[in-house]
DNA sequence: CGGATAATTGATAAGACTCAATACGCGTGG
DNA sequence: CCACGCGTATTGAGTCTTATCAATTATCCG
């Protein structure tokens, strides 16, 4: 309801009779929140891999943005299933969705570099700052969107159709273009419990797109993507043919 | 990361850690919201079964709050697909998280009242209301975290354990108990389109609830939730005893 | 009552999971 | 520098869940 003008990469999506189509660029509202975060004094983290940065139901103590490295927000079950709610990437923001308690636990992908700011010092500049406010409310909509995306990969979509997505929503935020090489920072395994699918489907499912000549993987952490238009036809289900 | 006290109910959470046990209770931020809107001047407006209230990429014009009926909030795909997010039921509002245009398209489940505010309107109580923001921001949180929770069901959860979860979430926000007869307004086919799940198996998972003694279909639109705490366990994944 | 829509049940098949075996990559220590 | 070992990735074989297709029954509404 309030004025903004988030775009966020659907990879699904469609020119619509209404909906204008929303280019798959990366997301600007992290950019911004994080340039007015600049000013802030804090303090730099750093974590090792798959270490844990906090935990879910943690209190909030501070608002993390990340300069290097590759972030999994994810939930444990006490069965030991595991779900990655989303990856976050430089010049994201960290636990500023959350509330008194973390949502979720955030754990380093890989090496992470981080800078911090106190709560309560965002807090009073949420307070006093209109403009803080209207980037907030643009990041907030912008990660509920790409949460929306994600439903759709969830509830609709096929196993090679999901890596399709995936890869296509990372080319966006990262705006790595076709031929370039996109960096999957994360292993398979963060992969299959981010899309619901066990680890040796992610496996066959890129061996697919490979064999189709859709992508090339020269090695386990790069994919270049040759076929970036065939890619966003799969994504979109087009892969009867 | 702003002061909050969202309790949402979490069919498939338990005593973890750190996280304090969410009760099973309905959201009260929109509660609240509505209470907030109540002064404020605008309409009633009516609408039929399957009849659209709005859709995905219009522009947001009118804040609506549900008097009575339920509401899906949907995504329709070029293969006709269907994606439902979710569902609203009386106090919930419509259009309140949407930026200038709806992500989702509201239908009408099956006969709605709706009472509409001019968004402009509301734009300017929330700039000059700091109580309303507060609440605003309660409200999207919940949002949020109900979203994360079927994010979770759709990664992770079996057909049955998904049904189990969505009977408990609706149980949950209509205060309806053990015992009690739950109104399940909507038909199969949009309970499978929010679950990610054929029609068919929606039917037979049901059907295996009620062959299981832990729920009572007394008509296609209503049931009895007998055995409440099966239910739970079911939901949670327990369901190999 | 009759037609249409929705719900249920059955039979079959496809897709994804599980289990198992092997290959790769990387860091460590000899 | 190379061999070893551990974790991760890949591939194969078989099974199981769920989707699909088809047929029947129930429900709604004029």
């Amino acid at each position: 309801m309030i004025a903004l003008n988030a775009r966020y990469s659907k990879a699904w999506a469609e020119p619509e009779r209404h909906a204008p189509v929303r280019p798959l660029s990366p997301d600007t509202s992290s950019d911004r929140l994080g340039g007015m975060l600049q000013d802030q004094r804090g303090g730099r983290q750093a974590f090792e891999k798959n270490n844990t940065i906090f935990s879910e139901g943690h209190p909030v103590d501070r608002i993390y943005r990340i300069i290097g490295g590759t972030v999994r927000l994810c939930r444990h079950t006490q069965n030991g299933n595991r779900y990655i709610a989303d990856f976050l990437l430089p010049g994201d923001m960290l636990g500023f969705i959350d509330q008194n308690e973390h949502l979720f636990t955030a754990e380093a992908v890989d090496q992470v570099n981080l800078a911090y700011y106190p709560r309560n010092q965002i807090a009073r500049l949420f307070d006093s700052d209109a403009n803080v406010r209207t980037n907030f409310l643009l990041h907030f909509s912008a990660r509920m969107m790409a949460f929306q995306d994600h439903l759709f990969t969830l509830a609709c979509q096929s196993a090679k159709e999901r890596l399709a997505s995936f890869i296509l929503r990372l080319a966006g935020r990262t705006a790595t273009g076709a031929g370039q090489r996109l960096n999957l920072s994360m292993g398979r395994r963060d992969i299959a419990d981010h899309l619901g699918l066990s680890v040796e489907t992610i496996c066959r499912s890129l061996a697919q797109l490979r064999d189709a000549g859709v992508v090339e993987i020269p090695n386990v952490h790069q994919l270049v993507l040759t076929e970036l238009e065939t890619l966003r036809s799969i994504a979109r289900g087009a892969a009867a043919e």
